[in-house]
DNA sequence: TCTGGGGTCCTAGGACCC
DNA sequence: TCTGGGGTCCTAGGACCC
């Protein structure tokens, strides 16, 4: 296939072939993996006709913004995603950005994962523009094999999303995956299991799962810079120098070893909220109105999702970007805004940072259980009496008439408050 | 160039219990 | 007086993923 054009094809002993007239013998491949091109861009260009074919960013706009997404017209500036927005624009000044709307994301995700749902329930979804598919029990009723099934989803996708994905199909997560990634944007890529390690083995170590910057060092410090030296070197030796977890992982996924099934229902461990400031503060009483603000909005999510969680925990940053945490866990669990809040701010006061000069500052929950296991502890704990079925009444308000009603009675708590 | 926001998982040390 | 081993929970930090 050309360069330009976008891959479809079929991993074989003479390299990846176009499966056009090939016979794919995919037999054992039942795992998908769709992965949305340049999703938040894409989702932006469908909204704004005039901007296709143009270089479009979505990322934030203030001083320390970053790249969230970007098409693959400012792709070819060398421009990707966590990149800062000012080196973006100065290295393609003409770029239309759009500011991040997570929401219209989210819904437009929620229409991709139903398609996918309609075609199997099988259906693991990673984030809001991935997902794994397990089509074996689809094969069997709907017939033609995975590679027919992956056809049928991206010409769906296109006609009914009006947006490209693209597919890995393989026998494994990991390597399915890989696939995608090798063959976006708009790509098809069957790589059957025989052909896996001639598939695997050419790749930088950079592509294996849980191999980022600082791994990717330490692997050429070794002399290991493709999946093939890792492959040959012995387990034991990349235990020793990366730790039992992170050494076996990578021993097995270098064969393309990798069990895991796909999983349709995870259940979230954790709900974080933080911001980054335009600039640095060091006021403490501005550090303390951010935190309650920041547990306003894990709480409402918490109570949203009929979650409450038992530890809660600060992020600090410093303005030099070093990072402070500290948590705390709690005798029952808790989904109420005053009482997160409470704890966030006792957390930063015994920090050592009061006064210091913060970049970000953030506020998570974590160890979650069902809410309706826990609420009459709650209501009756002295910490803050009332103070969840006040919390509560917010959320109906919310619901009814907006966010917008909402906003005195929270800068309201925000002035009033001293913990 | 100067680094977002939402998550998951791993490591390591200390407390505590048996 | 000196000293086990295992298991669980908690905390802090860090790497990684999208």
């Amino acid at each position: 296939m050309e360069r330009g054009e976008p891959m479809r094809g079929v991993m074989t002993d003479r390299g990846i072939v176009p499966y056009e007239g090939h016979p794919v013998n995919d037999a054992d491949c039942t795992i998908l993996h769709i992965d949305m091109d340049a999703f938040f861009a894409s989702v932006e260009e469908l909204r704004h006709p005039d901007v296709v074919r143009r270089p479009v960013l979505v990322g934030g706009t203030g001083p320390r913004g970053v790249v969230a997404s970007a098409n693959y017209q400012a792709r070819r500036y060398g421009i990707h995603s966590a990149m800062p927005m000012s080196r973006a624009l100065r290295l393609c000044p003409h770029a239309v950005v759009f500011p991040p709307d997570h929401e219209t994301y989210r819904r437009v995700s929620a229409g991709v994962m139903d398609l996918l749902r309609s075609i199997t329930p099988q259906v693991e979804q990673l984030s809001v523009d991935e997902a794994f598919l397990d089509v074996a029990g689809a094969d069997r009723r709907l017939g033609g094999g995975p590679l027919h099934i992956a056809q049928l989803i991206r010409a769906r996708m296109r006609a009914e999303q009006g947006l490209t994905c693209s597919v890995g199909i393989a026998a494994t997560k990991f390597v399915a995956k890989l696939a995608s990634t090798r063959c976006k944007p708009d790509g098809l890529l069957v790589v059957p299991t025989r052909h896996v390690t001639a598939f695997l083995h050419p790749l930088p170590v950079g592509a294996l799962w849980g191999v980022g910057e600082r791994t990717e060092q330490a692997l050429r410090r070794m002399g290991l810079r493709t999946v093939g030296d890792v492959a040959r070197t012995p387990p034991d030796t990349l235990r020793h120098e990366l730790g039992q977890a992170l050494g076996n992982q990578l021993a097995e996924l270098a064969w393309g070893y990798d069990p895991r099934p796909v999983t349709p229902e995870t259940v979230d461990k954790s709900v974080s909220t933080e911001e980054t400031f335009p600039t640095d503060i060091h006021d403490p009483e501005r550090i303390r109105r951010e935190l309650l603000r920041l547990s306003e909005k894990v709480a409402r999510r918490l109570r949203a999702s009929g979650q409450a969680g038992r530890t809660v925990g600060v992020k600090l940053r410093r303005a030099d970007f070093s990072t402070v945490t500290r948590s705390r866990t709690l005798p029952e669990p808790t989904d109420v805004a005053r009482q997160i809040a409470a704890v966030a701010r006792e957390l930063y006061a015994a920090s050592g940072l009061v006064g210091a000069p913060l970049r970000l500052v953030g506020v998570r929950v974590e160890g979650l259980v069902s809410a309706d296991r826990v609420h009459h502890q709650l209501a009756l704990d002295e910490e803050g009496p009332g103070w969840r079925a006040v919390e509560r009444l917010q959320d109906e308000v919310v619901r009814r008439f907006g966010t917008g009603a909402l906003r005195p009675a929270s800068l309201a708590l925000c002035e009033e408050d001293d913990v």
